[in-house]
DNA sequence: AAAACCTATATTGTCGACAATTCACCAATA
DNA sequence: TATTGGTGAATTGTCGACAATATAGGTTTT
């Protein structure tokens, strides 16, 4: 069972490239929130030409990781509680919708598929390792969204959104615990989607989500709380 | 009752105004689905600089109404009945959970608003005027939409899919009849807003799209049969 | 002293030219 | 004849330079 590749065709051009780099400098907080993007400053730093940094931040827009005012210039986004509340609305809504669309789409063989990566799952959290925790996770997500077989939701979910959430996660450090639940939570899911209960996925995953919500809700406050400086 | 003004600050660079102009183009079908966007055609054509449309086109590719390739250009989306389904199984989600939002964050005013909207629009409907009705209809979505007070959501519905559904709806010509049941329908979703049921104005909105989807499907299949070439 | 106005400077927006890539056409070969 | 390979025209990608706009600082005016 090979871990899933993403479905993005590598870059080719530059400006695939920088964009690529700029996203992953934003995401990780090299770049950091609320800064200033100049344009110049970039084209030194990652020794491309202006034309080739304003398509990429052109694109970072589109995935709502910068703001850009005209003749005035591009900024990281900031982070906030806000932003968060509204980001796992939008992810409530589509991926729940992905879920139901997951039980009617996902052939059986990716069914099968993603029962092997909860049993997977399943030892890793049994053996107490946490590291790859996350990327199980988020491996567990993308089967289901991609199981939807709807590019608009797909695009949505995996282009711009998780980006974002990423960033809230890697920056305000929401590792968090929610292990056994969540798997609990994820085995659910994963029963509805067998036994083709479009609903009921729908539910589950709209619940899974509330619940992530709630826990890094609470990892940011107390990370807001623990730094009244900044 | 001032009509509603868009969100979207007015243009200002060159870049600006030929995404828009090309846009309308496009779901107007100026342009053609599927066919070629050559970039120096267009430059031509529109007395601007290649740079400036490259700028437009990845805003256009940004709202999924082209799609562009690495090295060898882009093109205009095609009309599909699958591409109309994906479209509003994500406008169901997401706008279920604008109705939600709304619910919650409407001001007495604004929801006071919406009922005089919707008040207007019974006269409308009942001195048989059908022109208006779409327009009519736009507003009421939009009153909500921005009632969700949610950037992100606002931003996907808003600046991308509705721009997708008005190409649908101009080029397969889904004026379509529905006009007092989906009156009616709109009656419900504002009283449950009027009571702040969350819950139900979601449930209402969806069911509401649902419908829509179906009818507009009906005028696609007739649609498409009635002109057998293409 | 406060406000309005101008000026200098830095940043973004726009442009035309050059480089790299693709695609179609034609020739050569098995 | 089918297939492979090469050549050239056309298109996209990238670049540096110039034009337009915004910001800051100082000067003038009330």
């Amino acid at each position: 069972m090979v871990s899933l590749r993403l479905i993005t065709d590598q870059p080719v051009t530059i400006a695939d490239k920088t964009f690529i780099q700029l996203r992953q400098d934003i995401v990780e907080g090299v770049i950091r929130p609320s800064s200033k993007l100049s344009e110049t400053e970039l084209s030194t730093k990652y020794a491309v030409s202006r034309a080739v940094i304003r398509e990429a931040i052109n694109r970072l827009e589109s995935c709502h990781l910068v703001e850009r005012k005209a003749n005035i210039g591009a900024r990281v986004v900031a982070l906030t509680q806000e932003g968060l509340e509204e980001l796992y609305q939008v992810r409530e809504a589509l991926e729940g919708m992905a879920a139901r669309l997951a039980a009617v789409h996902m052939t059986e063989e990716e069914i099968s598929d993603l029962n092997n990566l909860l049993s997977t799952h399943f030892k890793t959290v049994q053996s107490g390792e946490t590291y790859y925790q996350e990327a199980g996770d988020l491996d567990f997500h993308y089967r289901i969204i991609l199981g939807s077989k709807n590019t608009q939701l797909i695009s949505m979910l995996v282009d711009s959104l998780y980006h974002l959430i990423r960033m809230y996660r890697v920056q305000l450090g929401m590792a968090g615990p929610r292990v056994t639940t969540a798997f609990d939570e994820h085995r659910h899911i994963v029963q509805a989607i067998s036994n083709r209960d479009a609903e009921l996925a729908e539910i589950l995953m709209r619940r899974h989500i509330l619940y992530t919500k709630q826990n890094s809700q609470k990892t940011l406050l107390s990370h807001i709380n623990s730094q009244t400086r900044m």
